[in-house]
DNA sequence: CATACAGTCGTAAACGTTTACGGAGTGCGT
DNA sequence: ACGCACTCCGTAAACGTTTACGACTGTATG
């Protein structure tokens, strides 16, 4: 099957009605139009996509850009597949397809996105990763292109975006440790330029000094989030002079390399050193000791991004009226075993 | 910037001499090349994807195709994105493109597919997770539509293809374990329907019937791929009347969860049980005790899927000549804590 | 001096769609 | 008999490229 043209001279009509058939448009004979379908179906025709798009000046497809940096590769783990059915079950009722666009490692994320766009791929874009100040942002609202962050920046005034709620997460963790019986608390952040780690720290800093917990920097534990990066950061905390008592890890599967470092120094996690992790709970609820976790739902993440994404499509806006135009994800907490005790009482 | 045509009156020379010169056709000017390519620059032209594809009939674009079944998105981790950068490295000097295609769970792989390649979206394809019997490499075969297989399939007798070398590791673990004194060795395998997994039992059970050991079809533990399936993995085996010294899992990420479900019953794995783990092996290092894994450079995987691709268009064929058609994907063994005891020595 | 040829460029067709426009046919009311 | 509204369909232009072809120089060759 070539194209329209074949498929219109084998019903003997017009190529112009076939395309009306096969698109729902009104003024078309309710017999022809069984006629075309079944046609289509039988022959295999599917639009070609080129001719389409060029004509109609969009493509139907919306990419979602990530980073295949060395530090994504290591732990972007299943995030992405995660939110990617999300943003399928939004998609697929307006017949948009959605793709994966992975910046090359060598190549600059903003020059990618440039490319990308500039080639006219997608219709619009998510991002993720989002920097600190991150050039993207101000592309992408200069050339118009619809898209959305998943992760704030202070790079542009006011662009949709959702963002994890760090913030939540840092003050909940530090108020719980502290409730139980914690002052010296300990916290990881990623090496990288990612905004998360900025405000993750933050957060933490303002919860500890609530409580008049001075801030020591010496507990911030830059590493990378990863397992190897947890057995570093329980390596870097078992060098502290005054060693603390509990640690939040901004990635649950980092606690598997620092339960092992731990452990060789003869330090149970759990007991002698309560442990909050993040992102994926049923996984850390199978680490042992199980990892009290700030659990996520990354179908809703992706359904909610979706939604924000198409209300910021002239073409779909009716569908997806209003909705906040920034959201700050929950979080949920899931206790385990990895915190569950007071200081000084077994010690 | 609109189009190729504003970007030529801008110069004052011709559409035609414009496209000859940004595509480094011959029969133009260095000067003129030189301007155009400089005004290109400048404007921030880049030409539109649509209308280029539409003319040369192909896109440049090569798709990944992904599935996120529920099973898939809970361990298909940094596998892809391991592959992605080795991919990249390779389309990278050809100016081609790598897109990921997520499927949507709900929808036939089949049909995803048939909709992405007769929408003209790529001009090659890399299937994964290949089934015992696969439409998708019929329907490709067929199509004429140049793409490689990651994995095995009984579909079509001759495609291209690379596999992970799961006979010579089950072959490999087997070996190892009987050598250390183990004669009752369980394994687990997915409960999909993918190839992978009749291979690696049926290898399982060549290497132990080559030592005169029964296969037992109770030691064959079928789990969802997951610390989850892992933990139940490791259920089923302690109500096994006689408890197997051995298993061999088929993702590392699954000893978290055996590990635990082992601990709860006080059985310590590494002394009262060897456990033999499959692909990741920096992060198997930092598991407690560090898993023997069988470790694959998804990168290299990436280079090769990606050279075996191009052999395959013609467009490319002369730059990546020859080369196998097949290739089984050997894997190196990580020798870990998890199985370094002798049977019967410590007890 | 005629011819050939290389170098450079403009012209226009083609790729496969969608869609604005208009025309053919029908039915109905005047 | 005529106009009108309505339904359905065909025609052709347009989207932004690439590229075959031919035209036009200037220079070398016979």
């Amino acid at each position: 099957m070539k194209g329209i043209r074949q498929l219109a001279e084998h019903l003997h009509i017009s190529i112009g009605t076939v395309s009306r058939a096969l698109n729902g448009k009104p003024d078309v004979n309710q017999e022809t139009r069984r006629r075309v379908l079944a046609a289509a179906e039988e022959l295999g025709y599917v639009a070609n996509q080129s001719g389409r798009s060029l004509r109609q000046g969009e493509t139907k497809v919306i990419g979602l850009m990530i980073e295949s940096s060395k530090e994504t590769v290591e732990n972007a783990d299943n995030f992405f597949l995660g939110v990617t059915s999300g943003l399928q079950s939004v998609f697929a009722r307006h017949k948009l397809d959605l793709i994966m666009l992975p910046c090359p490692s060598d190549e600059d994320p903003h020059e990618y996105l440039k490319r990308m766009v500039a080639r006219r791929i997608v219709d619009a874009m998510i991002i993720s990763d989002t920097r600190r100040v991150d050039r993207r942002i101000d592309f992408l609202s200069r050339a118009k292109i619809p898209f959305v962050a998943l992760g704030r920046s202070l790079s542009a005034s006011n662009f949709p975006w959702i963002d994890l709620d760090f913030e939540g997460v840092a003050d909940h963790a530090v108020e719980r440790l502290i409730t139980l019986g914690h002052r010296r608390i300990a916290i990881t952040a990623p090496s990288s330029e990612a905004n998360l780690g900025y405000l993750f720290i933050d957060s933490y800093r303002r919860a500890l000094e609530r409580h008049d917990i001075p801030f020591d920097p010496s507990l911030v534990i830059r590493v990378k989030s990863s397992e190897q990066g947890g057995y570093q950061a329980a390596h870097e905390l078992l060098l502290l002079e005054e060693r603390p008592t509990a640690v939040i890890l901004i990635y649950e599967l980092m606690a598997i390399g620092l339960y092992r470092r731990l452990m060789e120094s003869g330090v149970m996690p759990g007991r002698d050193l309560a442990v909050i992790g993040f992102r994926d709970a049923p996984r850390a609820r199978f680490l042992q000791p199980s990892l009290s976790c700030f659990r996520i739902s990354l179908y809703d993440l992706g359904v909610a991004l979706g939604r924000m994404l198409l209300a910021n499509m002239p073409a779909y806006r009716d569908f997806h009226p209003g909705g906040e135009r920034n959201i700050i994800w929950p979080l949920e907490l899931m206790p385990g075993e990895s915190d569950a005790f007071r200081v000084g009482v077994m010690a």
